[in-house]
DNA sequence: CATGAATGAGTATTCATTCAT
DNA sequence: GATGAATGAATACTCATTCAT
């Protein structure tokens, strides 16, 4: 399910196509999505016909940017949805996804359309996603520490504002915590 | 500097400068940033070195319709912060500004900007807006409404999340209704 | 029906499409289709910028030098057709057409296509000379000319015939004339 | 030059280059010059280094195919030229070439430059259909068959042109028929 | 002043050819 | 020898901006 059809890859392949990832991450995140394919190969330190042949469209590199997001962020997801307490693994994991999307940019709209799946490519993740933050909501919810009547679509929409708030406000930690209080006091019950 | 360069401007001039904006604010926010200067010039019915007379640069454009945009909410925070109850006030307006953004696209990222003025032609309305904000918030704390230790800042963030929650949900009003609740009851003491 | 709907063009407008008409005739003509835009703009004295203002497609300007083509031999067939003498007529055209299709390369499979109409844009013009062909043949087959049972899409498919071998004899014009004799003998009955 | 630099070439290797030859053959025939060679590479079942490793650049490949198709011709000249009637070996010949050449497209135009000879590659394989058609004429015109003062030049213009004609007329045997009988017609004497 | 034609730098993508595996 | 990944020059086309009409 996980396995890759499409042949191993070759080692320097495989190592191209990781720095591609990683350059292109980088950069689409930092700068947006305008800068050129070029660019984003020299700084992965291949040609561009590398990072065509790898990716055959300048969407369809910036989608795999996204899908690596999302997977990494589903995983974290996963694992505190594993944790003992429905609270804290609920909160916990509000902060975490929050704090992971801080300086993404683009990102954030990926994640907005988890609820979406405006790419089919984006799904799995989307999915998996999804899945997690039900469980963690409704458990949340039968332990009392979430007001009840919120939904994902509800959940997801607060996470992608709470992303843009934390990263309207940069470095100032106090002023991001203070931000992150009032949303995620505000999901409390009462 | 002092002179008085810009004369009262001829009135079909001005009838175009309208016209521009009005097609750019439209366009803008529906179509985003990337559309090409030539169809913002047609959909206004005038030709592109129209459009480059009025405003030098399709970016002096973009920042047009942002000014236009934060005068508009400007006018409004003014006018709540004149009504009597200060929580009343401040929900009020804070629930005035993030509808005022749905489905404004860019214009978040500009009501973001009023909190750093990126570009100086910004300024203006964003001081407006914030001493409005800065009104608004300090009388609400005062009476009780708002917990304190919040600043401008913070809340201008977190207008910024609202907007993109609620524009996040589209057309579901009792969702955007529950989203927005959360987060003022988070502004809320305790 | 030839009159140009879309506006007249103004005057500076109209020489750069000439000259850009006029110089990517050549080029196509002399050295094939796969010339960079960017030389038949210099070529033609104006930057890429107006060639595609002006042919939306490199596609399109090779159509349009197609039709400047078709439409000139279409000229001289009417022109012909209407002398008196049927063989005169016919076996002129014969000749003209040929000789005005040397060294027009890519030229000859439109004339070529005329017989098919591949292009909706070629279609007018490839009516016009079919319609003249058609004229010619019949009277000079009926003045027992030409021998019966010939079709316009053979004559067609001769005339491609005759240009290419033509075009293969380059300089030489007596040889050319010897290829030519030996296609027009054919013609004839017996 | 003198060294036999081509050693006996390894079985498998002989059938990747017979391979490459006939997926080229076919390609270039059905779809044009402008097939990727990666592609080619592909309809052979081999790797592009292996083509490249057998035909040092594209260019090569297309004479090898050229060459392979001159050859055959010349043989089936050679061996009408050694039949005993010589018109019906030459008019022979003449159906033979030019049926042969058709839906070969680029074909034509190498069959063209046997009278050229503008790839050295070529030399070979024109000289011999040189060789043949200058028997067949020649006997032809001494045995008042072929009009005199036709020459090879003119002879393999007239191939060519046939060539084009037989392809443009496609599936319509009669017209085919019809066009040939002009041309031949036109050969023989008065 | 308005117009829209001209400009050309900028960008995604392709493809012949080389070279590490 | 065979493979296919890497390379980068080349090319069609776009679009902000200028300027002749």
């Amino acid at each position: 399910m996980t396995d890759r059809q499409d042949r191993p890859l070759r080692a320097d392949a495989a190592r191209n196509r990781a720095r591609l990832l990683a350059a292109a991450t980088e950069v689409f995140t930092t700068r947006g999505t305008a800068v050129p394919t070029e660019e984003i190969a020299r700084a992965a330190g291949v040609g561009v016909g590398t990072l065509f042949r790898h990716f055959p469209t300048k969407e369809a590199l910036l989608q795999a940017v996204m899908v690596g997001r999302l997977e990494e962020v589903a995983a974290r997801v996963a694992e505190l949805a594993a944790g003992q307490d429905p609270a804290d693994a609920f909160f916990g994991c509000f902060r975490l996804v929050v704090e992971s999307s801080v300086g993404k940019g683009e990102f954030t709209r990926a994640l907005a359309e988890a609820g979406v799946d405006a790419h089919a490519a984006l799904h799995g993740p989307s999915e998996a996603i999804r899945g997690g933050l039900t469980a963690l909501l409704e458990s949340a919810q039968r332990a009392g520490a979430v007001r009840p009547g919120l939904a994902v679509p509800e959940l997801i929409a607060l996470l992608v504002a709470a992303g843009a708030a934390v990263e309207r406000l940069g470095t100032d930690a106090e002023a991001r915590d203070r931000v992150l209080t009032v949303i995620t006091d505000g999901l409390r019950p009462r």
